[in-house]
DNA sequence: AACCCTAGCAACCGCGCGCAC
DNA sequence: GGTGCGCGCGGTTGCTAGGGT
């Protein structure tokens, strides 16, 4: 038996509340106070459901509201409570008076985990980055090559599919071997030339590899370095392929000295890919462990 | 000027807990 | 102890304003 409707939803407004439905609101609750949120929109006169109400006012409505920026003082406030009790908005909130557990979770979601990542401070746990990619480095095994190679190419196939897919139209009908001068593909200056023939590459090499998954050396295909270094974001597929496209586990795999070892192991010089990777910032580097990543991916600067 | 993108905020949704019967 | 109800909480969504192209 599933749990009933809060309201009637075909007979309640939905949205932003008007200054009306606002006074009605606020005078009925200073008359009668705020009781029976169900009965309260019914007397009050409003057409809401009761949820809604109490919502509008206790993150709006309450007298005893702050409505203003958050202060330094209360920014610290809650950064040090998140550290305690994580996402207990309303906890957080009772400590900070006139401030919301909407507005805390509101602050938090748009300003503060931006200002904590920004520090290097990874705004889950609240350490610093180089201790948890430490921590990772230490706890992870190192991935035999079959997992590396199942992981990447899972991580590889959404991957290249977003990117084929949002590729402008040239690239469906640029052949591989379109020579140089060529009236289609003249305009295309030579960094995005360089771009498109790794992509080529690799695109070639992953038809390659679904066709014969068998006889498929992952590391020998080109630009798989730039590849994993650029499109560490969104894997499926097995925990390897998810934490490979973390970044992480890259970095992981990094540490171990495994991963990059491997590829130019079995490479035998080193990939277009890897000449990439080389030319990407190194944005992490505390003793052992190195974060390779493409300047684009700079989302957070470490310090 | 028009369009697109993004950040910030308000509001909604669904779940779980506590209380009364 | 079981059930129904009301409320609070945290996550998510949607709207809007402002900035960039």
């Amino acid at each position: 038996m599933g749990r009933i409707p809060c309201c009637e939803k075909d007979n309640v407004k939905r949205g932003q509340w008007t200054p009306e439905e606002d006074n009605k609101l606020s005078s009925y609750i200073a008359q009668h106070g705020t009781r029976n949120w169900r009965l309260i929109p019914k007397n009050a006169g409003l057409q809401r459901c009761g949820k809604s109400c109490r919502l509008r006012w206790t993150n709006y409505l309450r007298p005893d509201l702050k409505h203003g920026q958050f202060s330094d003082a209360e920014e610290q406030t809650i950064v040090k409570l998140h550290s305690v009790v994580g996402n207990r908005w309303s906890l957080i909130a009772a400590q900070l008076p006139g401030r919301t557990d909407n507005d805390v979770k509101n602050h938090w979601n748009t300003k503060l985990k931006k200002k904590l990542s920004g520090m290097g401070i990874d705004p889950v746990t609240h350490k610093p980055f180089s201790h948890l990619m430490a921590e990772i480095a230490t706890t992870l095994a190192p991935p035999n090559e079959a997992n590396l190679a199942e992981a990447a190419l899972g991580c590889f196939k959404d991957e290249m599919l977003h990117l084929l897919t949002k590729k402008r139209m040239d690239f469906q009908f640029q052949h591989p071997n379109t020579t140089p001068g060529n009236s289609t593909t003249t305009y295309i200056n030579s960094k995005q030339e360089e771009k498109d023939d790794t992509i080529e590459k690799i695109k070639i090499s992953l038809s390659r590899a679904m066709q014969e998954p068998d006889c498929f050396s992952f590391a020998s295909m080109s630009g798989f370095q730039y590849a994993l270094s650029t499109f560490g974001n969104e894997g499926s597929g097995s925990p390897w392929s998810q934490s490979m496209c973390t970044g992480s586990a890259c970095t992981a795999a990094d540490h171990q000295g495994h991963l990059h070892d491997k590829l130019e192991e079995e490479n035998g010089e080193e990939s277009e890919g890897g000449k990439e990777l080389r030319n990407g910032s190194h944005i992490f580097n505390s003793d052992s462990i190195l974060w390779d990543l493409p300047s684009d991916d700079l989302m957070n600067p470490i310090v």
